[in-house]
RNA sequence: GGCGGGGUAGCCAACCGGUAAGGCAGUGGUUUGCAAAACCACCAUUAAUGGGUUCGAUUCCCAUCCCCGCCUCCA
């Protein structure tokens, strides 16, 4: 049940005008066998190494990202890693690799829940409506929505069908006061994600140990939660289960859907680099003490953003939101354009300037596109493997997913192909669009003075002007510019006619 | 203290053991009555600092100085 409300949700967003689903027309398939172009080297945090991508099954790529907690708007330093993760599968699709991509919803946690009563509504109300924000931002980026998404609330029993494994098999233990505890002494395993020492974290000889006097139940400091035990605060969100009433811990929602939608073994885990410790130990620790499998092959961290250089807080009034920056008049494309714009692991420098530079770069690139095909007779030509002059650029993709490099492959390709015409221009066309879509970027369309509505003593004084003009009559000409530029419009004239726009602010 | 990621032109930012992609900004040119736009060209002999390895290092190694992240429910 829990399983088609989930499934119910992604079909809805299946019907999503990004919707792209095509396997990429290299596909071919042989028999049973699926073929693909893609060879994707992606660094993997376990290893540390890259490593090239290869589904276990030998035709899906299937991959599962932590998505976010729904208590309020999503900032631009979770899209980083939502849009870079959107990045990574549209590479694989457009490689001809099949994905399957699982994204999870938090709606329970202390936040949710604390929110939720301030704002006077039920938990299930609250997360709804910032679910729906957050997938409206996300289809403003131009990120696809994951193939199955379900929320955590929507799970419990899996949740607990989990626990009472672990328990059984001696992972696991109640406390006296109803919670349930991963017990970490139990998993030789515990550290290797993150590389630290299991000795040292049970030793408290990390620097923030809280003295938090609700865990004093624990066996060991490092335990960690996997049921949490109601509390007065908790109000009605709570849940039976065999050791009282109460609600799952965080680490172990993404393990239980794992599960349910992945199996016991799945090709790739991914989600910000804070989520290494202790999220994601956590859940190794969890899936494989119950489940046996090796679960993910490939771990992928995303790195933290900085604005200004510095860390994004609220106190500095630096965390910005899709709102926030199309308040200031930026555009969700060229705020995607912008995170893409380095490397998944270096810090990201946010900055406004960055954005200007970003719808600059993006009005250029969406020029020389509309160059490239103007020189084409008929539709562009579609090549299995051949990019054309962006070939760098999807190599910059497959390396890492250098999504920089590509920006720069894509306007080095633009300069190369400024010189073809015919079926050459046609091959490279087709091999931008691969690129673009393989980035997530829509180009902007031309703005022209039919699509801005202007006011009629505007266009009055306007025509005015070009009267003035024809006239050569530069001093009045130049007088009544100056006077539309005051009341914030620009005048640019052409040849047989001029044009008016809004000045920017 | 432990673990990890960085320091490349005014700003953002890549590749790379053989002497620095790309974008923004800037400069010059073409065009324009002027401007804007567009197009073309130019724009780091140099990679935080100091050593080392090497025929050769920004790229590998060591040290130092800065910046940032995580260290128990933050993407």
């Amino acid at each position: 049940m829990a399983a088609r409300s989930a499934s119910t949700a992604t079909a809805a967003r299946r019907t999503g005008p990004e919707r792209d689903d095509r396997l990429g027309e290299a596909v071919l398939a042989v028999g049973l066998q699926v073929h693909y172009t893609l060879r994707m080297r992606l660094f993997d945090t376990l290893t540390r190494t890259e490593r090239e991508l290869r589904p276990l099954d030998g035709t899906t790529f299937r991959f599962y990202c932590c998505g976010p907690t729904v208590y309020g708007p999503a900032h631009i330093g979770n899209f980083r890693t939502f849009v870079l993760q959107d990045v990574l599968r549209r590479a694989l699709e457009t490689g001809g690799l099949r994905s399957l991509h699982v994204r999870n919803i938090t709606d329970v946690d202390d936040k949710t829940i604390r929110d939720s009563q301030q704002a006077g509504q039920s938990l299930a109300d609250f997360t709804a409506g910032w679910t729906a924000k957050f997938h409206a931002d996300c289809d403003r980026l131009g990120c696809l929505p994951p193939h199955i998404e379900p929320a955590a609330v929507e799970h419990i029993p899996q949740q607990i069908a989990m626990i009472e494994v672990l328990m059984a098999k001696g992972h696991a233990y109640a406390a006296g006061d109803g919670s349930v505890y991963f017990k970490i002494a139990s998993f030789p395993g515990y550290g290797r994600l993150s590389h630290l020492d299991a000795r040292d974290l049970d030793l408290g000889k990390t620097q923030n140990t809280r003295a938090n006097s609700d865990e004093y139940e624990k066996d060991s400091l490092s335990d960690f939660v996997l049921w949490k035990a109601r509390r007065p605060e908790d109000g009605e969100n709570f849940w039976p289960s065999p050791w009282g009433a109460g609600r799952p811990g965080w680490h172990l929602e993404c393990s239980a859907m794992i599960k349910e939608y992945l199996g016991d073994s799945f090709d790739l885990h991914s989600g910000g680099v804070d989520l290494v410790f202790p999220h994601h130990e956590n859940e190794i620790a969890q899936s494989q003490c119950a489940c046996g499998g090796h679960f993910a092959a490939h771990w992928w961290h995303i790195t933290h953003l900085l604005v200004d250089g510095g860390k994004m807080s609220k106190s500095i009034g630096n965390l910005y939101t899709l709102d926030d920056l199309a308040a200031r008049g930026f555009s969700p494309m060229e705020v995607r354009y912008v995170l893409i714009g380095a490397h998944y692991r270096k810090p990201l420098n946010f900055t406004l300037d960055s954005l200007t530079g970003a719808r600059e770069a993006l009005a250029k690139l969406a020029k020389s596109a509309r160059l490239l095909a103007a020189r084409i007779d008929g539709e562009p030509r579609f090549e299995a493997v051949d990019f054309g002059t962006f070939q760098a650029a999807w190599d910059s993709l497959q390396h890492d997913l250098n999504t920089p490099g590509a920006l720069g492959g894509i306007f080095t390709g633009l300069r190369e192909a400024s010189t073809l015409t015919g079926e050459a221009a046609a091959k490279a066309l087709a091999g931008l669009n691969r690129v673009l879509r393989a980035l997530g970027l829509t180009l902007p369309e031309e703005v022209t003075t039919a699509d801005v509505a202007v006011p009629a003593a505007i266009q009055t004084l306007a025509d005015e002007r070009w009267q003035f003009r024809l006239a050569k009559n530069w001093a009045k000409s130049d007088e009544l510019r100056a006077a539309l530029a005051a009341h914030g419009w620009l005048v640019k004239d052409g040849k047989g006619s001029y044009t008016l726009t809004p000045a920017e602010i």
